[in-house]
DNA sequence: ATTTGATTTAAACGATCGTTTGAATTATAA
DNA sequence: TTATAATTCAAACGATCGTTTAAATCAAAT
């Protein structure tokens, strides 16, 4: 029964994180709930931070690998012309979201917890994304000034922070929101219809 | 020296929450930078929890107001007609990002904090800000639906949502996408830029 | 000046935190 | 089977948490 400890640890740890916040979340929760003594995250992890780097970094290197190769694939098909800007936006908002959509529900519970990180004040963390994503920015960020040659390069830094905004605020699916539907919870029919819906809001953003 | 405890811990506790996140600062940590007893907190706000809702109150209400004010007198002066979407847009989004200009910093501290606390998973201050915002948004969904005729009920839903994404993001003030522009911290030079980069995306977003 | 109530203070409460320890248990390989 | 390593386990460590208590101090009013 020893074999998976590291793995239930991991997607125990997952969950509460994106349920309760990581500073809210102990290390007797974790354990408790994944029915694992307390004292194999120090075992396995060596430290509760150590914990948390792996929580994100074992689903963050795919999910920006996807964007990247999804970069790729346009850029060859596309050969020296810019890149038309709705593909350029997807690539960068889908791999994320098609998370959400995976078999188990572990994806989705991880890109909740990364939506909500974006905003949290903890600095270990936000330096882990920053690293995590900087291929990512140093990829996409030329694409986008070539696609958007009209803009200065001030008005297209605000704007891709906008983008980065709303991509977090979705991911993080939070429900303060529901209130504008007059209390109706309103989730999207399928993971392809919120990317439609936000990349459309997103073109137009950006080509304003 | 007795007076003026209530207000030392509430601004403390509002910039320790906005720097460190709300789990992660103890009454200990607030009453010791500001100087005051650690029962104190308990005597003046009867606990932790109640703190914290005062933090948010004390802001919330005028800020929500100047939103309300400002939609009154765009009806006012616009009779019957839908309002100009670049109005309207206005009218939710100066407010909170105005209280950064205050003279003391303290409106810009509770503004990244609002806007951290968007995306945070403690449900009990989830209600809060779910509440105090309810009258906001009674007010300006009919106006949002009356200014944009052509959207579906579902879309304006979605855009609405979008647009409380970016809101919240930019108050929240995050320096992860600081890279995007190469590692160079770029402030605007003044809140009414920012609030007229904004404007300009999310109109064109809304009208995509 | 004295009394009354409001406020501050130091100290302690039990609970929980992350981490460490050393023995018990399990798996691996000779 | 026996030796060796990897892993799990219960228990305890010191530190910190929010809260409470009762005495000390302050302010205001009689």
């Amino acid at each position: 029964m020893a074999s998976g400890t590291k793995e239930r640890i991991l997607d125990t740890a997952e969950v509460l994180f994106a349920r309760f916040g990581i500073g809210s979340t102990s290390l007797r929760t974790i354990t408790q709930e994944a029915g694992v003594n307390l004292a194999s995250v120090n075992y396995h992890f060596g430290s509760r931070e150590e914990l948390v780097a792996q929580v994100f970094l074992r689903r963050l290197t795919p999910m920006n690998e996807a964007r990247l190769t999804s970069l790729r694939q346009m850029r060859e098909a596309s050969g020296d012309a810019p890149l038309p800007l709705d593909q350029l936006v997807r690539a960068f908002v889908e791999p994320p979201l098609a998370m959400s959509r995976a078999g188990d529900q572990s994806g989705a519970v991880f890109v909740r917890l990364l939506g909500r990180t974006y905003t949290e004040p903890a600095e270990s963390i936000h330096a882990l994304i920053r690293d995590t994503h900087q291929a990512v920015i140093d990829a996409f960020k030329p694409e986008f000034e070539r696609s958007l040659p009209s803009l200065s390069a001030d008005v297209l830094h605000w704007r891709l922070h906008f983008l980065v905004g709303v991509l977090a605020y979705v991911m993080a699916g939070s429900d303060i929101m529901s209130l504008i539907s007059s209390g109706h919870i309103h989730e999207p029919q399928s993971v392809a219809e919120l990317v439609a819906q936000l990349e459309a809001f997103l073109v137009a953003g950006l080509q304003a």
